[in-house]
RNA sequence: GGCGCCAUAGCCAAGUGGUAAGGCAUGGGUCUGCAACACCCUGAGCCCCAGUUCAAAUCUGGGUGGCGCCU
């Protein structure tokens, strides 16, 4: 059950839209027009799009698509610094934004496929602030090449058996994390958890974007995945690597793929196929996610012939939800 | 037409007498701290037939299919 804005007790809650779905589903085109039919601004929930110069292989809005709406956190950082962005950044600065724009009496719509950013932000969770060190971080990776992923497992699973039984001992990535957490800040990333529960800020519809046919989304995804090599991916790679962009802005899908290609390992047609596989990866991964929010209403693009037939239901179900609140808090207003 | 080589899961592939490695793909999944990340789980009885043998994907013969070379 949805709490409501319009409730006095809860009048700090933010009504907020969240158009999530695995990629190459439309969300953008959606969020854009529900921008303009809905009066609000779309804030991007997507942990690559953030990245400036990183264009052809991240399918960003350009100007003609954003037709004028506000599309916020997308193409802030340089993907050359190595300076960490995580969940936590991007926590802080969307909740600052959709302020903002709840402040000018616009609707701040989501829009992105990042699940641990949606799912973050929207249930306002807590994080702290500085909790990396790079000293640490080679320290702990040193001990990770010389013990083994069971040693750093065991270690983590002594200080912390909460966080280490979430994830399994071979994931020595999330294994270094926790540590590093621990050895920075003193705290457990458990304890953390346990914190980082706060009041409820937002009131989120959630609408999610799917294909019911999995042949038509591959279509999808596999003419994306050829127009951007039309469109200049490689060259956009090349650039990158003579720019020695961060080992994150180059995991990103298309990126990675490409490098070898660049290297003369890989023949184009290989590296054009890897990177669709990649994709659908991808969206299967998000759609594991995604599956799990029981709140999202979820609309089957292949069932629309058009575009707008999808807009105008989206816009229904919107409205009709905000419409639910009004009508059973009203009432109690008075 | 002749000679040679090959045939193992959707693909690549190891195994050459003792009961089918591995990789990729696929499907399912985990995840509030690098998340377009990382990680977990997931399959065949070996082209067909006949034979040798206690035992055959492995040896023999035949067939079928593919590749190469020769006339």
């Amino acid at each position: 059950m949805r709490y409501c804005n319009y409730d006095v007790e809860n009048e700090g809650e933010i009504d907020i839209l969240a158009v999530v779905g695995p990629t190459a589903t439309g969300k953008t085109k959606l969020a854009i027009s529900l921008a303009k039919s809905l009066e609000g601004e779309v804030v991007s929930a997507d942990s690559i799009q953030i990245y400036k110069d990183l264009n052809v292989g991240t399918a960003k809005p350009t100007e003609e698509e954003l037709g004028g709406a506000n599309y916020h956190l997308v193409n802030f950082v340089d993907p050359r610094s190595n300076s960490s962005f995580s969940v936590a950044s991007y926590v802080t600065l969307a909740k600052e934004i959709i302020v903002k724009i709840k402040k000018i009496e616009r609707y701040p719509i989501l829009c992105g496929g990042t699940g641990l950013y949606i799912d973050s932000l929207l249930n306002n969770i807590n994080f702290f602030e500085n909790t990396s060190d790079l000293n640490i971080r080679r320290k702990l990776k040193a001990f990770l090449d010389i013990r083994g992923k069971d040693y750093i497992y065991a270690a983590l699973t002594k200080i912390d058996p909460e966080t280490a039984s979430k994830f399994h001992k071979n994931n020595a990535k999330r294994t270094l994390r926790a540590l590093e957490f621990f050895a920075v800040t003193g705290y457990r990333i458990s304890d953390q958890n346990a914190l980082s529960r706060r009041e409820k800020l937002f009131n989120p519809i959630y609408v999610g974007l799917k294909y019911k046919s999995k042949e038509d989304h591959i279509k999808k995804i596999n003419s994306r995945v050829d127009k951007m090599f039309k469109n200049g991916l490689v060259e956009e790679v090349r650039r990158a690597l003579d720019e020695n962009y961060s080992k994150i802005a180059m995991s990103a899908i298309g990126y990675k793929e490409v490098v070898p290609y660049i290297k003369g390992e890989k023949s184009l047609p290989e590296t054009i196929e890897r990177v669709k596989i990649s994709t659908r990866q991808y969206a299967k991964r998000q759609m594991t996610w995604f599956k799990r929010n029981k709140e999202i209403k979820w609309f089957n693009v292949d069932d629309y012939q058009n575009f707008e037939d999808l807009v105008s239901d989206v816009e229904s179900y919107v409205k009709k939800e905000k419409n639910k609140c009004k009508i059973k808090v009203e009432p109690t207003v008075s």
